[in-house]
DNA sequence: TCTATAATTCTAAACATATCGAACTAAAAG
DNA sequence: CTTTTAGTTCGATATGTTTAGAATTATAGA
């Protein structure tokens, strides 16, 4: 087990841990449903969870590299990262 | 969110939170590399953790459908479900 | 039968995560 | 300048995860 590997598990370890959440695997299906950027608010009005848990959520899903958020006056828009997915999800075991 | 998707999402979670750790990522790779089966022990051997730690870590793997395990005498040999694999990790954004 | 080996289960602890409401920040609208 | 809107941060709490050591189970061998 080398430095290299260790570094790279840690941020495996993280998305994972950001993938292990109903609420998250929610917020992205609905991103990838939608196949474009889709303001917080708009998202998070069908999550039955309060804005600072939604935030939260927003918040893990972004430090794991999974979405990128962008500011437009008062509105967040969030937009999945797909070289993320890519990355870590194609030939997972060959790239382990 | 429909019945089905709740089941499913239920399945996943508990795939990444398996997948969520570095010990378990690191069994996966030993696994992977070696391409066949192996005992317990001899996996265990590398990984600077007591056996209870590591007998968790194998009960947690197969709970999540991503190894089997098959008792030969006092011994116990894992492997990988490359079908559990293929099933969630292929196309996983679409599949989703 | 007694002992050694391989692994699991139990118990307790230390640590991490998910959740909410309240307080806060930033920006638009009045 | 005050109010409203959109989202974040803080503090507290409940729940879940990781870990080790001790006790336990299962099996092979002397």
């Amino acid at each position: 087990m080398n430095i290299k590997q260790l570094k790279d598990d840690e941020v495996r370890v993280q998305i994972f841990k950001a993938l292990a959440d109903p609420a998250r695997l929610e917020i992205i299906r609905v991103l990838r449903d939608k196949g474009d950027e889709m303001g917080c608010g708009e998202i998070g009005e069908n999550l039955a969870l309060s804005k600072s848990t939604i935030s939260y959520h927003f918040k893990t899903l972004r430090e794991a590299g999974l979405t990128t958020t962008r500011r437009e006056a008062r509105e967040k828009f969030v937009k999945l990262r797909y070289d993320t997915f890519e990355q870590y999800f194609t030939n997972f075991l060959d790239s382990l």
